[in-house]
DNA sequence: CGAGTGCTTGAGCGTACTCAACGCTTGTGG
DNA sequence: CCACAAGCGTTGAGTACGCTCAAGCACTCG
């Protein structure tokens, strides 16, 4: 893990949409309290069971979020791109980190200590205002997570996947998977096999079209959405 | 659904942790743009594609928090008790619901509308503080039930459960179910049948003792969450 | 070219769901 | 006060969905 700290990282700050409604001159302020910071590929950000004092930005490069049940099984929480953010739980109730944070690839954060971050709160209010609209919509997406796993089927989770892949535009009908099936199953609660029964079961219903790997074209989505 | 203007809503403030450190002058501004509603058994507060202007916080009774699927069976997310609140994600989003609030039993609510929340915000950020808090906390029991869902056995989640009804002194191995064995089975993702099953199981296991209905004292907690 | 990784396909099996019936408690009305 | 309905919990039998284990194939990279 190497340390920089060239003026670069304001690509950083200027990224992160909880701080991007800020004046050229507060943006500055901002920066000053940044810590760039690189991961190699494979690299651990954090791990389960430690404390951390920083919220971590990502600015190039993917991150995987990932937690082990009691049971020691890996789940696939999420994956954050640039502008993500991660560590809200150990900075914020000053407790252990509940999950992993890997580097997928080559990549960048910026990070912000507690007592940084709290005198930017105090100071810019709407900040504060930014970070509780993306943490309840986080909520949001981890409550509607836990519902589909505990009441639908595997094609049903993995058709309302492939739905929400579609950008909302309804521009395209194409959808990309942005992971590997064992990634993808390991965020689905099931077996990478599993995913390739289902993927070619939903192809023979003529409801998805495999264009190649990891691209689909949707072909039904109402009936995607009403699967048996 | 009544309206009252009573001084007594205070309690409803001052049960509230993210209000609990202020002063008595602070509370008395508080209460000031508080306001407060009953709602009867069975009478939802707000229900998901509304809209809604307000924060909600439970002064006295129960409201049950659940979520319909896409394929439309319903699942329990959780259950409020004084002090807990929801509404957030409508609130801060300025979008819809996205699950149904129903109160249980006769049960009193303070709310509090956007405008006034981002008021205090703005003048008091400790009291952001304790919401990012609360809500980071939150995000993380989420994603460890949608964990448990996805990787951990129906047996294994129940058990897990219970070991969480525990109050964490352990000064008492004695849990009481709070809700029905329905709702217990919708909120573990499972039906009636099997959580009845599984809780005879555990008790064959000696990992367990039935007391009453409701009522099961702990054996073995270690083993409760290494099953298999 | 061989090793490694990811995806596919097959066969067998176990968990938990569905449907159905019955016992038990609670509350309501005759 | 008893009768009956209604809801919850229990138990049983049958079924199916998805997991495990295993082998084979395609693609990439050293």
């Amino acid at each position: 893990m190497s340390q920089h700290h060239h003026l670069s990282h304001r690509g950083c700050v200027r990224l992160v949409p909880i701080f991007n409604h800020l004046t050229e001159e507060q943006m500055d302020e901002i920066m000053q309290v940044v810590q760039s910071t690189t991961y190699e590929k494979g690299e651990l950000i954090y791990r389960a069971g430690e404390t951390s004092e920083v919220l971590t930005i990502v600015n190039k490069g993917n991150v995987r979020i990932y937690r082990l049940s009691d049971s020691g099984k890996e789940q696939l929480v999420r994956i954050l791109g640039p502008g993500d953010f991660t560590g809200e739980l150990a900075l914020f109730n000053e407790t252990v980190h509940e999950h992993y944070a890997e580097a997928m690839v080559n990549t960048s954060v910026c990070q912000i200590s507690r007592a940084s971050l709290q005198g930017l709160l105090e100071k810019y209010p709407a900040i504060a205002m930014k970070l509780l609209q993306t943490l309840s919509s986080r909520i949001d997406e981890s409550e509607q997570q836990a519902t589909r796993f505990s009441t639908e089927s595997t094609d049903q989770r993995l058709a309302s996947y492939l739905v929400d892949l579609m950008d909302p535009e309804g521009k395209s009908d194409v959808v990309v998977l942005p992971m590997s099936q064992k990634n993808l199953a390991s965020y689905l609660g099931t077996t990478p096999e599993t995913v390739s029964r289902k993927l070619k079961e939903l192809e023979e219903m003529n409801l998805i079209k495999r264009l190649s790997t990891k691209k689909f074209k949707i072909l039904d989505e109402d009936n995607l959405l009403f699967l048996d």
